[in-house]
DNA sequence: ACTAACCCTATCTATTTACTAGGATAATAT
DNA sequence: ATATTATCCTAGTAAATAGATAGGGTTAGT
């Protein structure tokens, strides 16, 4: 299931995306547009920065702009960003791979291939979605 | 993330069907080879059995066993039963659908529409998936 | 200086997850 | 009948996570 950090960080970043320029939106203004929480969205800005997708500027006229044009941004970073992996066991991840204990061969686990197969098709697609995309509906 | 829960329950219901027979399988033995703590297993083997996928015996002799072919059980049900819905998001979901509180519109909402793709695809993969496919390996 | 806006850490509460306890019930063997 | 074997079933609990909230700190404009 979808957490409600990366559902609103993705509503925010597109509301960004939507922008004709990027001049700085405030978080309050995101905040009643996307009906999301005011000091959560803040904190959900905070690690999209961090992370590299957004820039901010502080102060009067300040507030958070993307920091690539839309279409150069695709979901599956963002995605890795809100949510975290994007493979449903760690085991089959690739950018937060772990072990499984009580699996004593991955080659032959049946959860693992299974979920493997949802890995690659779900990071298909997130890959080739864009920010672009999702803006232009 | 899949739960421990759905995890361990296909890796159960995996071993079931590998099984040569139909004969019953006991907990304490599934609960040896694949790993689970014996009690969890139990309470994920009835839950199995009370949404129609396992059949269960009584008293010495007993255990579990699968009511149908491997090749006739889906991982689509499979998923359904153990981990709930399919889909990231309640509003996208085809057996658990539920509405946004925040979301004016779903037909122009840009989570929807990504979330929509992934669980096409994702359900793809696991209708087409069956416990034999996931045996023979 | 004043004010607007983001920056940042810490804390709190509710829910969910992962498991455990312990007896009830039913089938089989003797 | 009775003892044994194994599932049935409800309830409870500890730890982790989710979803916020609080409250001051810092920086950039005017």
């Amino acid at each position: 299931m979808l957490s409600k950090k990366t559902k609103y960080g993705i509503k925010a970043i597109v509301y960004l995306a939507k922008q004709e320029d990027r001049t700085p939106v405030q978080i309050a203004t995101i905040s009643k547009e996307e009906e999301i929480s005011l000091k959560f969205l803040e904190s959900i800005l905070l690690t999209l920065r961090k992370n590299g997708l957004l820039g901010s500027k502080k102060g009067k006229g300040g507030g958070y702009y993307l920091l690539k044009e839309p279409e150069d941004i695709n979901m599956a970073n963002v995605m890795r960003v809100l949510e975290g992996p994007i493979a449903m066991v760690p085991c089959v991840s690739l950018n937060f791979y772990e072990r499984c204990d009580d699996c004593p061969d991955e080659s032959t686990c049946a959860v693992h291939s299974l979920m493997e197969q949802v890995r690659d098709n779900t990071l298909e697609i997130f890959k080739n979605t864009t920010l672009a995309d999702l803006a232009n509906q």
